[in-house]
DNA sequence: AAGTGGTCTAGACCACTAA
DNA sequence: TAGTGGTCTAGACCACTTC
């Protein structure tokens, strides 16, 4: 636990120490919903003082990779409803209210990967990728229409799964032992076609809010792709700068 | 620079510290650009240790409110082209090119507050606000409309000034004293009517991306109300989860 | 009462910058 | 060489939760 400081590949201790923590998340060693060491515990076990494992701690909280809980413990987050509202779902109504969408899968496909979608995903020339497509609804009315993408190799139990839950967060950790670390989102304005506008019940050529999502796995390997045409007339995608 | 812990009301004393030298900034005391105390001079002249001023120096840092640099010092941050670029403007090239626009101003009028201006900018009922109208340009193609609204109470020197520079929240710092300080973004699709699609150069009913921002000041009371259209044909808004 | 995270302190040493 | 921020340590006490 001790490196020169001179160099040009210098990496602090507390980031060291992150890192290891998050292989251990990698490895399932520690799975989602478990507590895991005291501060202490953990310093003794590294060899590292005690404010360094805070340090490293506090990074991985603000990635929301952990929840700690004042006199409880240090427990890996899990991808519940609440969490992904926070994280992930950034569209509200415009009145202020933050409501979990509800789903209703209406296709589900394994297909050799497009060259896009290959590039994205950073798969071979032959594999396969599995593509579903969903309507997702707000409080009863019929919101968004996305198309989601994983690479096939990665979920090989789906195709014996009946269903696909709501929260594929949730389903990606619990049947497939991934966890999403991060995502990236690009924004854009697009026109409804046909089809989507039949889903969402607006007209074709009535603009739509597309949002384009790369996911990635703890270890940044990209996992999901996703893109998701919203009708924005009565919510909108908040952010704070 | 003590308090008793128990109580509903507790604020750690890093928090202290951070709310009293944000406090020098919003009364001048510190100007962007200057450099402020070093650690151990402020920790002295708090009364406090100087592990606690670095945790609210670090916090400001997080805001963007000071530049911290190894070896010279910690720094007022300056409202330039490179921050905004970072912390405000988030659309992006579909190449990933970050580019800051240009801006040509089309109108600017002096006039009674409506009443969504009021609520939006907490103004009286007799106030009155500035209406800037404005084009960006992007690599010299037109790509956004904007309108800013802005209380006139704030700006009054605003009506003597011959052109409005490109970066407005440079021109709010240096002309107005005014520090913006956090902002919020309500994104949405939309069509474009006539006059916006004649200024971008498309069609109107074109799907355009609508941009609805609120910035604060450090103080965290409203200063500027800015709705933005924008093509999106070859550019994204861009955004990490 | 015991164990946890949250805060605060004091001091050491390293790395970077400028004079 | 002096001064700055960046890292790391060791230890204290407080607040919250559970038993």
């Amino acid at each position: 636990m001790s490196q020169t400081k001179q160099g040009l590949a210098f990496t602090p201790l507390y980031r060291q120490v992150r890192d290891m923590l998050v292989q251990r998340l990698i490895d399932g060693a520690w799975t989602p919903g478990s507590m895991i060491p005291s501060e202490f515990q953990l310093a003794a076990e590294l060899g590292v003082s005690q404010g360094t494992v805070r340090k490293a701690l506090d990074a991985m909280t603000a990635e929301h990779l952990l929840v700690r809980r004042q006199g409880r413990g240090t427990f890996v987050a899990l991808p519940e409803e609440s969490r992904i509202l926070f994280q992930f779902f950034r569209l509200i109504a415009d009145d202020g209210t933050r409501i979990f969408p509800e789903s209703r899968v209406m296709d589900r496909q394994l297909a050799p990967a497009s060259a896009d979608e290959r590039a994205l995903l950073g798969l071979g020339i032959d594999e396969a990728v599995w593509r579903i497509d969903r309507v997702r609804s707000l409080g009863g009315t019929p919101v968004i229409s996305e198309q989601i993408t994983l690479p096939a190799i990665r979920f090989e139990g789906l195709a014996a799964m009946e269903t696909i839950p709501n929260n594929v967060y949730a389903l990606y950790s619990e049947h497939f032992g991934i966890t999403i670390g991060k995502a990236t989102e690009k924004l854009k304005a697009g026109a409804a076609d046909a089809r989507t506008a039949a889903r969402l019940g607006c007209t074709a050529g009535d603009p739509l809010l597309v949002i384009e999502r790369l996911a990635t796995a703890l270890d940044d390997t990209p996992v999901e792709h996703r893109v998701s045409y919203c009708r924005t007339a009565n919510f909108h995608y908040r952010l704070d700068l």
